[in-house]
DNA sequence: TCCTTGGACGAACACTGTTCTACGAGTCGA
DNA sequence: TCGACTCGTAGAACAGTGTTCGTCCAAGGA
């Protein structure tokens, strides 16, 4: 480096950087850098902000809100998500798992985003991307139109919610909890119960403890996958048209619904 | 009301009322209450202690933390959760779908509450006597113990999850959100899609937007139970026995899962 | 050339959870 | 009866948070 001359007094310079201008993908791209670092609770607009060299008011020229940012940030996590080349309708239930398995991948090597998806409606362009493909495995199947548009429903939910515990496992042991240590409490504590009010728990108390997160999560994945099989229509309604004939026998799916309405009062 | 005489000038009452001394259950209460009138985000330190007449410092000799506080929170809701009077195997499907609507029912009368129960593993009172009975029913049908073990954990998590999905559906009417007008807007969404790269979103439009919480809740759930049917063993397997001999073809439950592990690192 | 416009940003507002420290009343032993 | 010694009650403060206001400056159009 050359010597460099002082700066002259009354130019203020204020700003020694030229630094690259600010802009939506980059506040994004610097978040989703603060999230894996810190998670999802040190994802702050000053946090952001100082990462960017400036203060957090400046970042609300690109975005409207935290809420909005953290919804582009989800929207390019799930972008990482990489589906099958095809849909193989022969092996649906292991193409969906696998896709299963992979969004859990990601979504859990990025700390708890998986929170922010728990409550929104994906509609982002990759998050829209899988469910078309979901969508349309599930109809090649033969499974009823709104069968399949509901088990959507369900196995977002599944994945949401299965990464989300994931991730606070992860959290956990980060902090420090030793995680056989903390199995091995749980265990006692279902063992000390008292057996006249929960003979079942305290008396399965290994049962219960048994089989680790990615266990447990196949183990849903398979009876929610089985429990839609159920749905498929029998050999003698298959053999008329070109393969699929949905809309038929999917009215019977919801069993009379309690009429408890949720509360609609402001 | 009679004329009030005035106070003696030197008593220094500093404290008009003679409130009742704080304890941990009137903590909880009010921070119930709290929560009714204005969601979990409303429920702080600072206000609740402002509605027991007091500051937040006080709150911390009966409840060491905020979150300490959420679960016990929770575990108050919980607690309005009936059950049945006892468990009726031969209409157990019935049965477990009763018990999550009356779950999702006390949950979403709470706003969004669920969300503390999300991340947690459900260890109060309450919430080992709710689980304690789906298991007894479970294995009383003949599902095996590891099954009914695992078979908790989905129910758990769909309870949750579609509480709290319901709750933000709710906080989001509250907001004033027109519901209608907000599944119109879902919809046309939905048919502006580009065709050629989401041609079974685009044509599904309306079949995607069919059917209101309760509807989709009883779908997951018959799925869910329907899925857990298939686990129950075949009757050339129970002739032998009192009824209930588990313990079989339970470890063909979880498929392979992919050896990705969730990562350990501190 | 001036003038408008839009991004950058310091400061501030109204909050948050939590801790420190002092105060005051109650109880228990002497 | 009286001191000592707890323990619940709080005021004040600390280090944060999301968001807004008003100012500033540089670039672009007329």
């Amino acid at each position: 480096m050359s010597a460099q001359m002082p700066e002259i007094p009354w130019h203020k310079p204020r700003k020694a950087e030229p630094r690259q201008p600010l802009s939506r993908s980059l506040i994004v791209e610097t978040a989703v850098r603060v999230l894996d670092a810190e998670g999802l609770s040190g994802v702050t607009m000053r946090r952001v902000a100082q990462e960017l060299g400036t203060g957090p008011a400046s970042l609300y020229a690109h975005v409207s809100n935290k809420e909005e940012l953290f919804e582009l940030v989800l929207e390019r996590v799930v972008s990482e998500i990489r589906l099958p080349p095809r849909p193989e309708p022969e092996r649906w239930k292991e193409q969906v798992t696998e896709i299963c398995f992979e969004a859990q991948r990601v979504l859990t090597s990025h700390r708890d985003v998986s929170l922010v998806s728990l409550g929104s409606i994906p509609l982002g362009e990759s998050q829209l991307t899988i469910t078309e493909f979901l969508l349309d495995l599930l109809l090649r199947v033969g499974l009823p139109p709104q069968v399949a548009a509901w088990a959507l429903d369900g196995l977002g939910q599944l994945i949401d919610t299965d990464a989300y515990e994931a991730s606070v496992y992860s959290e956990r042991i980060a902090r420090g909890t030793d995680i056989h240590q903390y199995f091995g409490q749980l265990h006692s504590f279902l063992l000390a119960l008292p057996t006249d009010r929960f003979p079942r728990l305290q008396g399965m108390a290994d049962t219960m403890v048994t089989g680790d997160g990615d266990e447990r999560y196949a183990f849903k994945i398979e009876v929610f996958l089985r429990g839609l099989e159920s749905y498929l229509p029998t050999d003698a309604d298959t053999g008329t048209g070109t393969g699929t004939d949905p809309h038929t026998a999917a009215r019977a799916a919801a069993p009379a619904a309690p009429a408890a309405r949720r509360r609609l009062d402001a």
